[in-house]
DNA sequence: AGACACCCCTGAGAGC
DNA sequence: TGCTCTCAGGGGTGTC
């Protein structure tokens, strides 16, 4: 389930592999993923152009190509990138495929098809799209404390696990982070967020960047099918302390941790360690 | 406007 | 063994 860590993991690699490379032809071979694909449209904005940067925004995928044309990309549940020679057949649910001008494709897999592929060309005024602009600020960054926090919280009687999963407030954070930031900063995610004071906020901003960090150093984690470019794994798993342990003992107190659903999301924590 | 239900989709795993 | 059922949770839309 590709969050903030697994796409910076990806778009790392991406820059690495395809930075500088140009793309000759672009083929669809599904009418839409999450939405319906343009395909005359991605044809026309891409082909011919060089892959200038590649970078995240919170989820998405940023494409900078030459000319001023961008892509947008989003993983959704079950997205994932290949590089493969041309010669390769085209496996199931290799729904995109971007040639490159030396043989090799970069290729977009999404048996769920909750992905995202779009393009933007030059000289238009849709840059940024409604998805980007309304991002909130990147959790790593400068923007992202404990006041910002507190004041974008105070008066909502909505818990605050389900306040991180909106990327109109935090941009990144999704269901596995969430669980795992709110045990580390020791607060319930059933709280509402009008009941964290400004210093549990800046718990929850601490235990967030901890969080994030330790994923990216460990290229993400892998709870069902997300895998890196190069087909690897993410190592995070391991190093989860409550996603995915509902009934087991809490490996700090050893209280049985508890699962509940929030906001039709799987929701773990430590009735124990976490108030 | 805030809060919530529901929808898209496939594969893995459980249970019989 | 093979079928059916449930669940996973991104983001977007619709409703009260």
């Amino acid at each position: 389930v590709p969050e903030l860590p697994e796409v910076e993991t990806v778009a790392r690699q991406l820059a690495r592999h395809l930075e500088g490379r140009t793309i000759t032809r672009v083929h669809t071979h599904v009418d839409s993923l999450r939405r319906p694909l343009q395909g005359g449209k991605l044809r026309a904005d891409v082909e011919g152009r060089t892959i200038l940067r590649i970078g995240r925004r919170g989820k998405y995928l940023v494409v900078e190509l030459s000319d001023d044309a961008r892509l947008m990309l989003h993983l959704g549940m079950t997205g994932t990138f290949r590089i493969l020679s041309r010669s390769q057949p085209r496996g199931k649910h290799e729904h995109v495929v971007f040639s490159l001008a030396d043989g090799e494709q970069w290729r977009f897999f999404d048996p769920r098809r909750f992905g995202m592929v779009e393009s933007f060309a030059p000289g238009q005024d849709d840059w940024p799209p409604p998805s980007l602009a309304g991002l909130g600020p990147e959790p790593l960054g400068p923007d992202f404390h404990g006041d910002y926090l507190h004041q974008c919280i105070r008066g909502h009687r909505q818990a605050i696990k389900v306040l991180l999963l909106d990327q109109r407030l935090v941009a990144g954070i999704g269901n596995i982070y969430a669980s795992e930031l709110l045990f580390r900063a020791g607060i319930r995610p059933g709280r509402g967020g009008r009941r964290l004071t400004r210093p549990a906020c800046a718990r929850v901003v601490c235990a967030t960047r901890e969080v994030l960090t330790e994923a990216i150093a460990a290229g993400g984690t892998t709870i069902s099918t997300y895998t890196n470019v190069d087909g690897e794994m993410g190592m995070f798993d391991r190093e989860l302390l409550v996603y995915g342990r509902g009934g087991e003992p809490c490996l700090v107190c050893g209280h049985p941790v508890r699962q509940r659903v929030q906001a039709g999301r799987s929701t773990y924590f430590c009735p124990r360690c976490q108030k």
